[in-house]
DNA sequence: TAACTTACCGAAAACGTTTTCGTGTTGAAA
DNA sequence: TTTCAACACGAAAACGTTTTCGGTAAGTTA
């Protein structure tokens, strides 16, 4: 039960000061070969590594990235992380993950303990509950306090800073583009309440496809799903009633669900009913049909918010200057229509 | 872009000394009312906030787990870091997150990284290399330097530490006989190769169950599945030659190819082939037929190495004597076979 | 011999806390 | 008037580093 060695420790044993063994184990020219190889025997010989809680405390960096998510369970989110901590790891950093639940008071809590010096720069996606509340002073404050943001996939507008995003509008008009281009006249949409950002953004290009192809936009093919419990319903009465053509789906679970529940009304897909969905995960590589979906590529998402946020990181050790212009970007990952068998 | 603030500031700017404002902000009894709130208020003026960082150098505690598991994108493991942090966060504590992505390599690196004073304790499911390879110097390590270690799902019997499992053997047994008693006869099984501790142990458990019901042991009947990729043909092959009743798979990913592969050669499930699988995750519920499972429950078990971690970390503190007993535990998250449209 | 390099090393500050101990002032008791 | 306790506060150490600055001894040059 040997405690981890020190340089005091070290110093105190070969009887020479700390500053010496400090700079013997970082070949400084200051010092004699004599004292620095014995110095560096001994310390590899006590396996010493330099405490990084002191480190950080003196540099004033951590080399640790703070991550809010509303959830973890959940395939995409699970995509980014791994992006973000690939990223972080290559360049010596490491990542802490805090969960807000969807709870905007355990989104601004998670903040307010990481701001305190644990962590050199935030990479967050907004709860619902805080996109709901459209309060964000949480993320103001720590941007006040110098602390680098970088907002990911349910961003706000509101909030000046480093962002990267799908573009989801864009990428709802491919999809829906694609289902007029094979003939669908009467397309529906399932999703989620407007308050979340990327939900309404998807709405937006929905709408737009309709118009531009001189479709009938029809409010009562628009379903908004609140909780995934009971939705079975909502969707059941949305396929048998209306004579749908297709359906694009905001996410998996909803078109699994629309799969289950036209098989269940005897409609077949793709035959009698075509499905989009958001979200390329698990589910849509392995249900049966398989469905085509709009990919988001949340590792290439992870890696490109990582390299934001430590390219803002390492800038400021330059930039003393408060003057200096901050020029904040907004990075949109392409998505991409992956065609499987829930399309014809 | 004012910096936070600290306690030198706050001393400076009152005219008083360091010591003074610590106290006042602690509500120290040595400190007048009338000094004490003149403090408190100029620091809640300024958010004053202490730093974590210079607290844990102080205290010698991060109050931060250190977690490494195989990888994020896979539901299990998303589940017990969900455990893992909401048990965490109810006690202060938060978590950084490490990716082995099954390299023996990343596995020792992430944790001397964390081991030099980022953290308090590891939670720590083994890489499929380091189990392959039996290596475990870098465990013992940690361990040997004091630091708490929660070993869970992928464990290995050479170190003696806390650890949090699911009675795989048993799991496999009670799910093997629940296929028995439905008059099955000729059961598979579909698994990963040895070295991973869980596959053993299923199979283990998938072999008891055949000879304490008198039937014939076949070691055709159980194949073992290196990489998902190229599992296809050889379950095709499983299931075209080999007239079986029930296929046993240790995964969710194994079980839904099989029905996949099982509707293709012309075979209903559960008419003809009943399936069951290992680990109760999004797949399960949503395929179609949806699939009966083996539940390990990541979220108890992520609480509950969360649970014995923290504990063993705030012992610690007490136990100055070498020579207390260290009496570690291992512990039993029970399973639960969950009936779906996969078996009859 | 006197002055000046050079090589080598240690003291101390700094990062931001908390806490122990010491010290000065005040008022009251003897 | 002297002594003592209570009160209010500050100095300093400690956690483990890195780095700047200063200093001493030896050797070199004039």
């Amino acid at each position: 039960m040997k405690r981890k060695v020190t340089l005091k420790q070290i110093a105190k044993e070969l009887d020479v000061s700390i500053s010496t063994v400090s700079k013997s184990l970082r070949d400084s020219s200051e010092i004699s070969e004599d004292t620095r190889l014995k110095v560096q025997a001994f310390a590899k010989l006590y396996n010493y590594k330099p405490n990084n809680i002191a480190l950080s405390l003196k540099n004033q960096r951590t080399k640790t990235i703070g991550i809010i998510i509303p959830e973890i369970v959940h395939h995409f989110f699970a995509t980014v992380i791994s992006g973000i901590e690939q990223i972080a790891n290559e360049n010596g950093y490491t990542v802490i993950v805090c969960l807000s639940n969807e709870s905007f008071t355990k989104e601004v809590i998670n903040m307010e303990m990481l701001a305190n010096g644990s962590i050199d720069g935030f990479i967050i996606s907004l709860s619902k509950e805080t996109q709901f509340k459209g309060d964000f002073h949480h993320i103001t404050e720590v941007m006040n306090q110098g602390m680098p943001v970088v907002m990911f996939d349910r961003i706000t507008n509101e909030i000046y800073c480093d962002k990267v995003i799908i573009d989801d509008k864009h990428a709802a008009y491919d999809a829906m583009q694609m289902l007029i281009d094979k003939g669908k006249k009467k397309i529906a949409l399932v999703t989620t309440e407007d308050y979340v950002s990327v939900g309404k953004l998807r709405t937006d290009g929905y709408t737009k496809a309709l118009l531009d192809n001189d479709l009938v936009f029809d409010d009562k093919l628009i379903i908004k799903i609140e909780d995934i419990e009971n939705c079975e319903i909502k969707i059941g009465k949305l396929i048998e009633d209306k004579a749908i053509d297709a359906i694009l789906a905001v996410n998996e679970l909803f078109a699994v669900t629309i799969i289950k529940m036209a098989s269940k009304k005897g409609l077949k897909v793709p035959e009698d009913l075509s499905v989009i969905a958001f979200t390329d995960g698990i589910i849509s590589q392995y249900s049966t049909p398989t469905i085509t979906t709009v990919s988001q590529n949340g590792i290439k998402m992870g890696q490109k918010a990582a390299k934001m946020l430590i390219e803002r990181i390492e800038l400021e050790d330059y930039e003393d200057d408060e003057e200096h212009v901050q020029h904040y970007k907004t990075e949109i990952i392409e998505t991409q229509l992956i065609l499987r068998e829930s399309t014809n």
